[in-house]
DNA sequence: ATAAAAATTTAGACAAGCCTAAAATATTGT
DNA sequence: ACAATATTTTAGGCTTGTCTAAATTTTTAT
C-alpha cells in the first residue's frame, strides 16, 4: 500500500526531476515538500526500499518506471479534476489547485475514468498543461515561450509556466487567457517588455510575464 | 484542527447515537470503526478535549453540538458526492459507498456548494437518505418499512435502510429501486413474508427485505 | 448479595512521519 | 591542494493512532 505522503514526495520528485529521470538532490525536495532535508532523506529511502525511486547516497533520487506510473496518475487525477471544477463547479482558474490536490489522491479507477468521460476526455488542463489519459500517454503541442516569440507574428496563449494566483489575476485583469490570441507589435530590447495586440487592446507586459506564458503559432 | 481519523470517528458516533444525542459506548465504536476498545478509549478522551464530545468514563459517549455539526457536515458532503456518482458518473447505487467515504473528507466549502447548486440541490441521495442543507438541515419524509405497510395499499419505495452490495443488488435483480411503485397484495402471517406487485410482475419478498425497505403512501 | 462474566480503561509498545542537533561528505574558491 | 562552505545523513526524540496484556469497573445470574 501507498500513502498519502509517499504520493505526494513522487509527484514532487517528478515534477522536479523532468518526468523523474533526472537526480535530484534532496534540499529541493525538501523545498518543495515545505519539510527539512533529514525528513526527506528518511522518505527517499523508504520510496527506494518500496521500489518506486532509486537513492545515491549523497547524490540524490529519481523514479523507477512504477514510481513514474505512480507520478502519470497522480497528474491525470489532479488535472482531470482541475477541468471539472472550472467546466462544471464555476472555479476560476487561480482556485483549483489547492482542492486538486485533495482529489487528487482518491484512487478509484472508476471514478477517475468515469470523470474523464463526463469531461469528454480533455487533453489540457485549465492552465494549459497536458493530461495523460487511462494509459500514461501525454498529448504534447508544440509550444514556445512568449519571451521566445517573434515580432510581428500572431499566436494564440495555450499555457502557463507559472500557475501562481497572483500570476493568474493579473492575466485575468489583463483579459489574457487560453485560447486568447496575441500579436507581438514590439520586443522592447532595454528590458525585454512585450508590447502586445489582444483583440481589444493593446498591452505591454514585462520580461517576467513573457517568460510565463506558452503560445502557440496562429497562422 | 481536525484530522481525518477524528472525523471518521465522529461520524460512527453520530450514526450509532442516532444524531449523536444517545450515550453510545465504547464496543459499538470499536465494531463500527474496526478497530479495538482500547483505540477507541484514546480517541474519545481527544474528542471529548476538544470539544466534539462529552464522554463519561465507563458509561459512553455524546456528540456536543459543535461534533454534531461536524458530523452533519461530513453527512452532507458524502451524500451530495453520491449523488453525483450515480447521475453524472453512471456509479449504480451499491458502488457509491466506498468511493464517497474518500471524497467525503474533503473540506473545500465552495466545492461543496457548487457541487450542490451543479446537482440541483438534490434532498435525498441514491439510498434515500436526506441531505442536510447549507445550514444543516434535514428535509424528511414520512416513511414506513415495507413490514409496516398495510396490505392493499399502494406505496412508492422511497428508500433502503440496509445499504449492503448484496442487498442493493437484489433489488436491482428483481427491479425495485427508488421511485418504484409497489402494491402490497398479500402479507404471509406465518414467515412475515410480502408479496408485491410491481409494474411488471408480482414477487415475494422475505421479511429480512421487508425491514430494510422504506416506502411512503402513494395516492 | 455476591461471584462470574462482560465491558472498559490503563500501561506500555510500535510504525509513520516529522523535528533538532551533530556528524559525515561534497563542493567551491583561491 | 585544501580550507571554508554547503549539502546530506545519522542519531535520537516527539506525536498520532494503533496494538496487546493487565487492571478496573459495571452488569448479570443465581
Amino acid at each position: 500500500m501507498i500513502t498519502l505522503t509517499e504520493e505526494n514526495y513522487i509527484k514532487a520528485i517528478y515534477h522536479l526531476g523532468k518526468q523523474g529521470t533526472e537526480l535530484v538532490n534532496t534540499n529541493a525536495i525538501a523545498e518543495a515538500m515545505q519539510t527539512k532535508a533529514s525528513s526527506v532523506t528518511d522518505m527517499i529511502k523508504k520510496l527506494s526500499d518500496k521500489g518506486y525511486a532509486v537513492y545515491k547516497k549523497y547524490q540524490g533520487v529519481n523514479l523507477t518506471k512504477k514510481g513514474q506510473g505512480v507520478a502519470i496518475h497522480i497528474i491525470r487525477r489532479h488535472r482531470l479534476w482541475e477541468v471539472f471544477l472550472v467546466e462544471k463547479l464555476n472555479f476560476t482558474w487561480d482556485q483549483v489547485h489547492e482542492v486538486a490536490e485533495d482529489l487528487e489522491h482518491i484512487r478509484s479507477e472508476k471514478l477517475i475514468d468515469e470523470l474523464d468521460a463526463f469531461l469528454d476526455y480533455p487533453n489540457y488542463d485549465p492552465h494549459g498543461d497536458p493530461i495523460p489519459n487511462k494509459d500514461g500517454v501525454f498529448k504534447y503541442v508544440e509550444k514556445v515561450l512568449l519571451s521566445h516569440a517573434s515580432q510581428g507574428k500572431k499566436y494564440k496563449c495555450i499555457g502557463v509556466k507559472d500557475t501562481s494566483t497572483t500570476f493568474l489575476k493579473y492575466l485575468d485583469s489583463n483579459k489574457i487567457g487560453l485560447g486568447t490570441i496575441i500579436e507581438i507589435l514590439y520586443k522592447e530590447p532595454y528590458d525585454n517588455s512585450v508590447k502586445l495586440r489582444l483583440e481589444s487592446k493593446d498591452v505591454v507586459v514585462s520580461q517576467n510575464v513573457a517568460k510565463n506564458l506558452f503560445l502557440k503559432e496562429s497562422n
